[in-house]
DNA sequence: GTCTATACCCCGATAGAC
DNA sequence: GTCTATCGGGGTATAGAC
């Protein structure tokens, strides 16, 4: 239960003394363990209770703190909840961008495997944090607002197969499906925000295979595969690279 | 804020008399009226709290009732939450089977017609409901467990679904991608499950189809969308209606 | 079937001593 | 930076009178 062992103790030991400039360096290395400690404990508490029940009490109360200690740290319930947050997109957003490198460079690894490698990535994650994975992907918090400092963290993922399907399209175009009359201005708009150097059809069949990645990963963490889907690696994997190769995103492998 | 106008009234009114046999239509009338009103007052805290945060005493309180009096109609929390589970299940599998039903026989309505008109349905129930929709395909209520109940409901969208892709594959086949081989199994064990009658290859299809029209929902519901997509109707409509032609559900129209 | 009362828990946030 | 104490809420669930 308790998991405080080095973070207090080396606390007080350090931090006894007077305001000396030798003190600080350690007195900032107690502050930052034992703020990640709070938030590993909030961690275990999004598990146990989920989001909207994370509560700085039993945080304070499994680390043997008093409630209003943790105030030091967090300003607030959100501002945990927040760093919670962050976390969890830098988690998810590294393990795509790892995934993506020891993939291979393009000339080495075909498109829909460097594809794959960042889909199967996210998803071995989310699998793993299931509870980290419904705080940034699922039911928004009722109540919380996320602050603009979720935005870029957020946006790691995306960037990943953003890099994938440019680098696809490097070489030879793909024939990408014509784009409906009425989404032609829409497209053009998302593409210039987004990734402005990649042609507006691939744009939308790109943000289009994002969202049904993260459905195929999303129905698997919250159980709507159930006694319907048993096999889900293989299931997954084999789902992933059709939809990449289908929506045009990259071409197929050469057999 | 109180809206129990007729309902208390109803009941005070005609359950004062002694157990007659007259009295029993109205006695259920008014049981089953205060029923409604009890899960309509808790599907708006659904909208303001989160289903994790929904509690007996604040439902009671806003009907102008006392905590104990609504155990006569929910033994317990969790069974309130389960009432509104099976509701909102039943809600857009209806709205979907309606969609299914007017949008025209196989013989005059093209596949990829009937498969957009479910899907938008899909859709458009979940935004005009995010909070029932959040309940049922969102995260999961920590601690809370689904009851066999639950099952049945939750099919209602899948087999509409199953039932566009059947009538589209009863004509000249359509060419089906082959599935992989690691995969050959496990399909045929999802097809033997979920329709019997129709092609492995086409279940997997559709099971990915599935999920992934989902992952577009969830992702502009839950504000994934946000700052990215601005067009919805017309980004999910494109969307949609390729994801069934590129994935083999459906023929694509004759041009 | 509704009421009061009660047992026994929970929370966020702050004040002020040390 | 941590503590105690406190304000002012919140909750599930049951017992027992009416």
């Amino acid at each position: 239960m308790k998991s405080t062992r080095s973070t207090t103790s080396t606390g007080s030991a350090t931090s006894t003394g007077s305001t000396g400039g030798a003190v600080r360096g350690a007195r900032e290395r107690a502050r930052s363990e034992i703020t990640a400690a709070i938030k590993d404990e909030a961690r275990r508490q999004l598990a146990a209770e989920g989001a909207a029940k994370l509560s700085l009490r039993a945080v304070a109360r499994e680390l043997g703190m008093v409630s209003s200690a943790l105030y030091r740290y967090f300003p607030s319930r959100d501002e945990l909840l927040t760093a919670l947050i962050v976390d969890a997109y830098d988690a998810v957003g590294a393990a795509a961008e790892r995934a993506l490198a020891e993939a291979g460079t393009p000339a080495r690894t075909a498109p829909v495997a460097r594809w794959t490698a960042v889909c199967t990535a996210v998803r071995a994650w989310a699998l793993a944090h299931p509870h980290e994975y419904a705080l940034i992907y699922g039911s928004p918090v009722p109540g919380y607002v996320a602050p603009k400092a979720t935005v870029e963290p957020a946006s790691r993922v995306g960037l990943a197969l953003i890099t994938v399907a440019r680098d696809a399209h490097r070489g030879p175009g793909v024939a990408l499906p014509p784009l409906a009359a009425e989404l032609r201005q829409e497209a053009e708009r998302i593409a210039r925000d987004v990734a402005p150097d990649l042609p507006p059809e691939l744009v939308v069949a790109l943000v289009a295979a994002w969202s049904q990645v993260f459905g195929l990963i999303s129905f698997e963490v919250f159980g709507q595969f159930n006694r319907v889907v048993e096999d889900r690696d293989a299931f997954f994997t084999h789902s992933v690279s059709r939809l990449a190769r289908e929506s045009g995103l990259v071409l197929a492998p050469p057999r």
